[in-house]
DNA sequence: CTGAAAGCGCTTACAG
DNA sequence: CTGAAAGCGCTTACAG
């Protein structure tokens, strides 16, 4: 015959009282490490409660302590390539801390961030991780919980962050490309006016020096900006042995268009992406290189970040930076 | 000066009753409609509350009503290319009802899920949607909670599902093909050990009757398998001018193989995926045809179905089929 | 070392 | 029509 513990969540502290026979405050005390108890009783408390598959409501927990052991995940990636990872990873360190995670998704929409915050501060969330917004959030609604900002730098200093280093990022594919001896680069980047892409251009111009045969290509995040590229640096005559790309979606079609235009890789052009999203790098012929930015870990760190804060420990360091990493693939040999 | 309504939820019921000059009974009755009270009593509370942003605290509520206002929402698709549309369509409803949705990913591991649906359980949600999942959960976890699956067509019919009809679904790019007057149709599909594989094959047989020229091929879910797959069709002799993919990745694959095969895109053969997922069929040249599941609609219904269920409402339907449709794009004219 | 009691923020029979 | 009181499941000073 099961025990008992087959059926958790039904106990209250009240049935392990009766069963352990002491007070319901004791076994709080117990089960908490508060108070100060006899080892024997604490130990004897425990196993009636293991026994019982007890443990306790968060909403009258909560309710005492004046926390709802709840954080809010805000980000404005509906897609989810670049927030799943990093929910995983906060999910994966809150949990440690009894914390659930309640995903709220603005999609972009700023009156729609506004009600979700408005949402989430009714439900008494403890903390709050925000991805994909480094102009901060501002008003009443964030400046009384604890924040975390995730992905890219905030603009103030002051804020809580895990972030990753673009401009260092990008410079391990230029470095990769010049180790391998490539000597006439191309960059094909992102839109000029997306945050990252000036502070990538730069980091490129510093790393490729001289190698770095025309200014940075500035388009859209396709892989029709890709090809669109390779077409037009190949109409205007420039030769080039090294590509560096801020996505891998524009990766791909740079690859694909420079096969088309009978180029081989790696042998004539060596090319890197930026991301690691499998989807694209294991799908091209060969496979491509590229840059990965630990999103799961940033999201364990930040997760990590906000318990210390909530749990009033101290910290060292409020803003951290997460390394990127390079993998090599077979678009540079 | 501002209000203090930009400060929502500092306000306690009792700084309502306080300033509304009745008991915090009847803030209670007059906000949630209950009781019988005085229509000007309901507005004269509800215009203070409103003044001051109450908004009534979901732990001392949930605690007395023996509700937590949460809903959990288990996937085994880290990726979250299907998870992540439903979760969005799951929240809209959701939020109607004051509920927030806490996200649960078990990455296909048995044990992980035990452990995530022990904590859900340890944090009392109200209800469950679990998606990816036909077998169905059991054990005493799940059995208590009103549990909504969706996607995948549960096991038991008993169980509560929001699903899509894959054989139907494919059945219309069968049709679409036939009706563009292809005639000699391949299907190329996943793994054969996929639950959908063989319902999309036996679909596929019966629409396409004589005008299916081999029997489905089964490989994996990769643009790999597609390239791979045309080579095999081509090497084979066999004759076709219409091929039938049962995912976007495969679609893709076969493609941009056909092409380098120098068969023309729609003209020699017509092409359709399935899945609709954007950064797949926008990218093709021509753009690829496909199957949409209106996921985020899946996702909408199950929170309505979970909420009316939760809110003891009648419930026509245990089981809701939610029809595709199918985007037609270059790839098939 | 342990227990009784107050309190967290609500809702809901029950009186009046 | 409204209010006082009990109760939801916990924690934490405070007594003893």
């Amino acid at each position: 015959m099961p025990t008992r513990s087959t059926s958790p969540g039904k106990a209250r502290i009240g049935d392990v009282a009766r069963a352990a026979g002491v007070s319901v405050g004791t076994v709080s005390k117990a089960l908490n490490g508060t108070g100060s108890l006899k080892q024997e009783t604490r130990d004897r408390v425990q196993s009636v409660a293991d026994r019982l598959g007890f443990v306790a409501d968060p909403r009258g927990r909560g309710l005492s302590q004046g926390r709802s052991y709840t954080v809010g995940f805000l980000t404005t990636d509906s897609f989810g390539r670049f927030s799943m990872p990093i929910l995983m990873g906060a999910e994966d360190a809150l949990a440690v801390g009894k914390m659930a995670v309640i995903l709220s998704d603005t999609r972009d929409d700023y009156a729609r961030e506004q009600h979700l915050l408005r949402s989430l501060h009714e439900r008494r969330v403890d903390g709050l991780i925000i991805t994909n917004r480094p102009q901060g959030i501002s008003g009443p609604l964030t400046s009384s919980i604890p924040t975390v900002y995730t992905f890219d730098t905030p603009d103030s200093p002051d804020e809580l962050a895990v972030v990753s280093d673009r401009a260092h990022s990008i410079t391990l594919a230029v470095e990769h490309l010049l180790a391998l001896g490539r000597t006439r680069l191309l960059h094909i980047s992102g839109p000029l006016r997306a945050r990252t892409a000036p502070v990538k251009a730069a980091a490129v111009r510093d790393a490729a020096g001289d190698h770095l045969v025309q200014p940075s290509m500035h388009g859209t995040w396709s892989e029709a900006w890709g090809r669109r590229a390779v077409d037009i640096a190949i109409a205007s005559g420039v030769d080039f042995d090294g590509i560096c790309c801020d996505s891998d979606q524009i990766a791909r079609g740079a690859l694909e268009r420079l096969r088309a235009h009978g180029r081989s890789i790696p042998e004539d052009v060596a090319i890197t992406g930026f991301g690691n999203w499998d989807a694209m790098v294991d799908a091209t012929v060969p496979g491509l290189t590229s840059i990965d930015q630990d999103l799961t870990e940033i999201g364990r760190l930040a997760g990590t970040l906000l318990l210390d804060v909530l749990e009033g420990r101290e910290v060292a360091d409020r803003q951290i930076v997460v390394p990127s990493q390079i993998v090599v693939r077979g678009s540079t040999i």
